[in-house]
DNA sequence: TCTGGGGTCCTAGGACCC
DNA sequence: TCTGGGGTCCTAGGACCC
């Protein structure tokens, strides 16, 4: 298991050199909460998804860099570390933007910790993001080893379970909630049944536990006990896609609301056609801010199905469309919007039907156009009239950094 | 006044089929 | 008076992850 070590802040501060001995916070879409914390921000005791504004004071007397997300660049620098991971084993899974795991099977176990620092070692020299790599036979083991080597500052940056001499130890040191797949709530009702750390979970029988829980539950005990249960996956599909934002101020009216969920709806679309796939439905959802407690909390969602699957974004706009126009109450002040395509399927499968057309080929040729002239002249060079063009409601980003590597008047000029 | 945006898997229960 | 046995599909909700 391959994790960045707080991955955002070191992407800006691998491009803004005199960032480098300063706490840096990177903030949500938004700007709203703390997304990303370096080291400094993390050992001050800033909570993980802190909202901004209750923070702002302390982070300024800490003297800290707050920007807003700047996920072209964090994209991109993922890209580079999974590209250079992948040179290292014949199976990766990128589990995330700043994770992966590597499938090391078959290589001689006395020279994984060897190939690990130089796996360490090359991915910082190519990318300038500092990496941690815990080892062991199973997913769940490997990340306990990885929260090892993060916990305790290993030097070299791996560590092996494999090559532990007391494991009981290590794994009793493992807080039960801390463990991959183990939540809030599980945590709760194993503490309770007397199981308080990996150890004991690990000694637990797995049929007791899929009794009491459920075979994930059972499937976690077994890999603490290293028999794999979870294998490498290849998901290049996704079966739902999601497209939603906050609004940068609240929105009352109708108007606005559509051109929202028309954007989410073709940036939903975009995403979809780029994985080759259509969709049977498009649900869309409204609601109101949470966290007031003077504001009845408002949301509700519709959902429109296609007679026929599709990937085209005119139909999804409508459908989106016409979801608000049914779920639309005057009075609550909305705060966020989005829309979740469903049904999802491959392109060249689609189920036709005898009342009504599907995309023809003039559409798949009309989006395909569509997508290659934003890709190659940039987004929304193309766009629909029904997003909206001055588009007021958008986000606030009032912190932002270049686009250091995907943007020509970006890049950095070295002198 | 201001609090993110994506995803997955599993289970239970209802409705239906032969 | 007595009333079987074997399935599927769909949805909502819960739990988890980053």
């Amino acid at each position: 298991m391959v994790d960045c070590d707080n991955f955002y802040p070191n992407c800006e501060k691998n491009f803004m050199p005199a960032w480098k001995d300063r706490p840096v916070g990177v903030l949500s879409n938004n700007d709203g909460c703390l997304v990303a914390r370096s080291n400094e921000l993390k050992e001050a005791g800033i909570p993980m998804g802190a909202p901004y504004f209750k923070y702002r004071e302390q982070l300024q007397a800490m003297n800290a860099v707050i920007v807003s997300s700047n996920y072209a660049l964090y994209g991109d620098m993922s890209s580079r570390v999974m590209t250079t991971l992948g040179q290292f084993s014949p199976d990766i899974e990128v589990y995330s933007i700043d994770e992966a795991w590597l499938d090391l099977s078959g290589f001689d176990p006395a020279t994984l910790d060897a190939y690990g620092r130089e796996i360490v070692t090359t991915t910082k020299r190519h990318t300038g993001i500092p990496i941690s790599m815990g080892i062991a036979p199973t997913k769940v083991l490997a990340k306990i080893a990885n929260r090892i080597c993060k916990r305790r500052k290993i030097p070299g940056h791996v560590f092996n379970l494999g090559s532990v001499e007391n494991l009981d130890v290590v794994l009793s040191t493992i807080d039960v909630g801390d463990i991959w797949g183990i939540g809030k709530r599980w945590s709760k009702k194993l503490r309770a049944s007397g199981i308080y750390n990996a150890r004991d979970l690990r000694d637990a029988d797995p049929e007791r536990m899929r009794k009491q829980f459920n075979v994930v539950m059972q499937r976690i005990t077994l890999e603490l006990q290293g028999f794999p249960c979870l294998g490498f996956e290849d998901i290049q599909t996704k079966k739902q896609i999601i497209a939603s934002r906050s609004f940068g101020e609240r929105v009352k009216s109708l108007g606005p609301l559509l051109e929202a969920v028309a954007m989410h709806a073709t940036r939903a679309g975009e995403k979809l056609r780029a994985q080759g796939s259509v969709c049977g439905a498009i649900q869309v959802s409204i609601r109101t801010g949470r966290h007031n407690p003077n504001e009845a909390y408002f949301r509700e969602s519709a959902l429109a199905k296609f007679p026929v699957a599709t990937a085209d974004t005119r139909r999804l706009i409508k459908g989106a469309c016409q979801g608000v126009k049914q779920i639309y109450r005057k009075g609550p002040r909305y705060a966020k919007a989005g829309v979740m395509l469903l049904d999802i399927s491959p392109a060249q499968m689609v189920q036709g039907s005898l009342f009504e057309t599907g995309d023809s080929t003039r559409s798949a040729a009309l989006m395909a156009t569509v997508d290659q002239i934003n890709q190659f002249h940039g987004r929304k060079t193309l766009f629909f009239a029904r997003e909206g063009v001055k588009q007021a409601w958008s986000m606030k980003r009032s912190m932002t950094t270049p686009a250091y590597t995907t943007r020509w008047e970006d890049i950095p000029v070295v002198s």
